[in-house]
DNA sequence: CGGGCACTTGAGGTGCGTCAAGGATTGTGG
DNA sequence: CCACAATCCTTGACGCACCTCAAGTGCCCG
């Protein structure tokens, strides 16, 4: 189950441009993901970083979700009301008037929430699965910006298309509003407003992290951050870092450091023919060497 | 005076680690940079994109700043209140509250605003000159995440330390605010809040989209994608666009976007040799096809 | 059992980094 | 006014990290 992610986004066909990297040609389908599982479908929530998800504060269960999945959402059943953005309204008055814009989507691994350039009609918060960020270039290559995981909040910039498109990386849920309707209850609630702009900030300082490894890191620095971060994530939720999941494609960790493919492949492999991974299928790292991850990142 | 900016930024010596790349050895000064000059002055200001600064409403003068240029500032005679942070105090004791608590600041090329690190005890705005961002590693390699121009805001992140560092690029002015101080005037002033909230949100889309240019774009891409950034902020001012300024070093280039000096000097050489690009000395573009500049850059 | 997809691995190419040298500009001090 | 040192910029030769192309494996699912 944790092949349980594909892609969707299309690759534009460019026919000859000369000095530009691969423009890969990528089938589009969809493809739904059984939900359940084993117990290590923990996993799935296992990012961190430019990962953006809700962070401390998991109160209780060890990290498997026992929420409705049945599709039947309710918000006083919603596995990350203590800490997204509902958090915001202590009153009942107040959460019900914020219950009342609420409309639950549920997509499978795959859909699209929403592409670049379209209008910004709606404001998400993800309460179950992973979204991934993303934006294009003509010709198809593709930078992942950051995978959004339960209690992160979707199309934080109030303007008018959406600068991104943002697809589900599993299936997922999510609780839209009107952006409209939103800015509505920023008057009565200026909690909102701070709520939204401490995510804006840390989404910020996650961004400019995510440059200096794009910009300046080698492919192994990269994927020693990038599992870096999936670990810090985890911990991040009170859980073990260990075993880490690695929810997401080859292709998807490509895009989101800015190599292919196969580089990611190949370090990989050096890395566990090295010691410092042990892996148990392409998305189960068993054992890993943190330390020697650290050293690797060059962190600072 | 185009070559108003030098290098402060410490890269740490890092004996003999292997297959990184370099690690530049960088010597530490401070320089004073006679401001004034002939009028492509101008060109101070000119940065877009990731470049953040006020856009638009750039009202009456021809981009000539004539600002009291000794030292001696005021906020009645400041030449960006009209759009900066302050815009917001729309009344006569708002403004004087606000006004209370700034302290003016001025300082020359090459000095250091805050490292990472340090705690965030204050934000600035930028008022005059230009402040560039950069984060390190522990070996020196250096990623400039943006530029800040006159408009700009410093020190959004309402964290307890700096996630990055701000140096001069050329000398400039900033007011400074206590954290503190700030955080109480949200209280009383919403629209504070929602104007550095809208800034945040500016700021993310532009991190973003130097992500996919970080990630994904060729050196020529880069380098049409930063001249047309240029370009844009030119514009956004009601500038023209030609004559372009490019203020910073090619050092300051490459460490924005990624690459090496040598790179950004030779793909500056490419362009001229095939006549995309006229320049005056390295720091002024006399000419340029835009529109070769925008199929170069893969702009979309 | 067969087709599709993700992943891996190898062989070879190349864009850009590295190393090195030289030119242009500016500020400094004699 | 002229060495000079210090930067910044440019250019060439070369190398390598990563990309490209291609083939193969394993898993999943119909």
């Amino acid at each position: 189950m944790l092949y349980a992610n594909n892609t969707t986004y299309k690759r534009h066909h460019n026919a000859g441009s000369s000095d530009v990297p691969r423009k890969p040609s990528t089938s589009t389908k969809h493809q739904h993901t059984p939900m359940g599982g084993q117990d290590n479908d923990t996993a799935r929530k296992g990012v961190g970083g430019l990962l953006h998800g809700a962070h401390g504060h998991y109160a209780g269960d060890d990290g498997r979700a026992a929420r409705p999945k049945n599709g039947h959402h309710e918000c006083d059943q919603c596995a990350v009301r203590q800490y997204a953005l509902c958090s915001v309204f202590k009153s009942q008055e107040g959460f019900a008037r914020f219950e009342s814009l609420v409309r639950h989507k549920h997509l499978h691994a795959g859909q699209s929430v929403f592409e670049e350039g379209d209008p910004s009609e709606y404001v998400y918060n993800v309460s179950e699965g992973a979204i991934r960020l993303y934006k294009l270039l003509p010709d198809g290559r593709r930078q992942i910006t950051g995978f959004l995981l339960p209690g992160a909040f979707l199309g934080l910039a109030l303007r008018e298309t959406y600068s991104y498109g943002a697809e589900a990386v599993t299936d997922s849920h999510l609780c839209q509003f009107r952006t409209s309707e939103l800015k509505q209850l920023f008057l009565d609630f200026p909690e909102l407003r701070q709520r939204l702009y401490e995510m804006a900030n840390d989404e910020l300082a996650a961004a400019q992290e995510q440059m200096l490894l794009l910009g300046r890191k080698t492919a192994k620095e990269k994927i020693a951050s990038f599992l870096l971060q999936l670990a810090d994530h985890a911990l991040n939720q009170n859980r073990d870092p260990l075993p880490l999941a690695v929810p997401m494609t080859r292709e998807d960790i490509a895009d989101y450091l800015g190599l292919t493919v196969e580089t990611v492949s190949r370090v990989f492999s050096r890395l566990r023919k090295s010691g410092v991974l042990t892996f148990s299928g392409p998305s189960l790292i068993v054992d890993a060497d943190f330390d020697a991850l650290e050293d690797l990142a060059e962190e600072g």
